[in-house]
DNA sequence: CTTTCTATTTAAAACGTTTAAAATTCTGAC
DNA sequence: GTCAGAATTTTAAACGTTTTAAATAGAAAG
């Protein structure tokens, strides 16, 4: 159907050979050939087959990125700076959302195994089995390019980390509102790492931490809207709110809103990651800023110099990105 | 490095094509002999080589999504709706977002020429220069499966087309407006279809279009906060506005509102799209639905039937999808 | 013990490239 | 005219599958 090497050569009256020296540039055949030939391929608009390539090239140029979902703002933006970075370098991307199941995780893995991948990046949150992380590492064992965003694993030296300081977002977050003067904090989400940073910052301004303001939640906007019902119920609300992102932020928000609860005035809300919607919604949110751009090119960086081959620089191996506070107008000082 | 059928046969003692036909569960190959090479095969963690396969079946099980870009939310849920879909049936997805850049966009026409998807879906909008159109008709004629979402072609025999009705939604949101008694109406957006839409329904109001209340910014919440600011330094602002999407919608509320004007109590503003946040945006957002998550479906089963090899019923080469109006918050009653 | 089927296995080509090594042609020097 | 060496071209293997056609083994029947 489509135009081969052969049909080139056929056409040309020279050997197949020729016709891919010469197409890839190759200096060693007769200058005069070499563009005659690729003249001729022009012509008969001729474009290599990636498939046959791709087998004896041992590379797809393809690499494929992990993430619980699409539509979370958050791993959009970290997939539209993937993609940019890896395309330059003449890579493509193969998105693969999880919808936060663990066999279509299991399932990414073994396509990554069979060779559709020339490395992958996951940047799946929340519990991870054990089972995963174990197929993932022997992936990388079995020499797959692996890197990890914003999850940690077990090997380093294996699988790189591209983090942001997960547990000082949170506690600068609690920082700011213990700042204005808040005692009742609550916290909604499920980071480990997120609640330590939390537990932190109200020890060391020594506030307890209650147990009936955190929560546990889907990490959506629905999952925010939830949590907000529920406290607006409460014959104590707190009077401060971190949420582990911004989307759940604006789901609390809104239903502490429609339940009569004002925000800022009644109830201050933080969320994390600054995504674009913060600084545009109806109080501009408060958040934490974590550089999701910068870690999403540093991770596709550090992934291509593994498959190029390389050997990663001692400080490429655990790489922390800084967050950074960014007040607006969903935060006030405590009104009691 | 991996295993291959080569190892296995080696092990098994059969030959090649025994294990690659037992291996396929084929009947012909004795069912000790199956089971014991299955077996082996389980043993040595055997995975097919999928670059090989692909070269063979001449199919890579992966098709290509081109939009303008991930964050935008009404593209995210196409994207994952068709992810869905696809990864059903065993396809991946390639995602190729092309930042409304047309070279992009012809980088991906190429890329698919190579074989290196088995069909692609194009979902890009604005402004289609012709060469592209030809490229993609180019792409499709080399018997490449093509199916466009939400973007006419020429040919809808050698393309599908599945699109919303752009040119309703945009008629219903007029109207709502229309109904409410408002006379002096803006529209933001680069859609010709819509913008029809839009002046139908005026005209049967027998409201004059106004040039001056028509804009052409960028389809972005940055692209809608800049025409909200235009807006509320008029002499004689318009007291309805209809954007073309939800986060044009939402950055002409939040610029509004940041100048001093308030909505919907002094202007009224219409999206169009229906994103997830539209329901959560203070105020709750009305605007026209479009069932992306619907379309999605159908085009990747449109394209995937077309990749099997099966004739398209008539109906199913052109599929309008109809649009529904949400009545929400950030519209109210003309007040003049 | 042939013969004829059937059941099972295998050899070999094909997919469309890349590339190392071998073969050929060309050049200039003697 | 020969020969060494360089320049150019070609042969052939390799990548790891799938699949068709051919080969072999086994069983049943005469």
């Amino acid at each position: 159907m489509s135009v081969t090497l052969n049909d080139i050569a056929d056409k040309a009256g020279v050997s197949l050979a020729t016709v891919s020296l010469a197409l890839n540039g190759n200096e060693k055949v007769n200058i005069d050939t070499r563009e005659r030939i690729q003249r001729i391929a022009r012509e008969m608009n001729y474009i290599p087959n990636a498939r046959a390539r791709a087998l004896v090239n041992k590379s797809t140029k393809t690499i494929g990125l992990v993430i619980p979902e699409v539509i979370n703002p958050f791993f959009a933006e970290l997939a539209q700076s993937i993609k940019s970075y890896v395309r330059d370098k003449g890579f493509n991307l193969i998105l693969c959302s999880t919808d936060y199941k663990s066999d279509e995780e299991k399932r990414y893995i073994n396509m990554f195994r069979s060779g559709q991948v020339d490395g992958a990046i996951f940047a799946c949150v929340g519990d991870m089995m054990a089972e995963h992380n174990q197929m993932i590492t022997q992936l990388a064992r079995e020499n797959v390019p692996v890197v990890y965003v914003d999850r940690d694993g077990v090997d380093n030296e294996l699988i790189p980390v591209i983090k942001s300081d997960l547990f000082s977002a949170a506690y600068q977050a609690a920082d700011h509102l213990i700042n204005l003067g808040h005692s009742r904090i609550g916290f909604i989400g499920q980071s480990q790492e997120r609640l330590a940073g939390f537990k932190k910052a109200l020890k060391e301004a020594e506030i307890e931490v209650k147990e009936q303001y955190i929560f546990y939640d889907y990490l959506t906007i629905e999952g925010g809207y939830l949590v907000g019902k529920k406290v607006a119920t409460m014959q104590k609300m707190p009077t401060g709110l971190i949420a582990i992102n911004d989307e759940m932020a604006i789901g609390i928000i809104q239903s502490l809103t429609a339940n009569g609860v004002k925000v800022p005035e009644d109830v201050s809300v933080v969320g994390i990651d600054n995504i674009k919607m913060a600084n545009f919604y109806n109080p501009p949110l408060t958040t934490v800023d974590i550089p999701v751009e910068k870690m999403g090119q540093k991770a596709a960086a550090v992934l291509l110099k593994k498959i190029a081959g390389y050997e990663l620089d001692p400080t490429e191996k655990y790489i922390v990105f800084p967050s950074e506070l960014i007040i607006r107008a969903s935060t006030a000082s405590c009104g009691e």
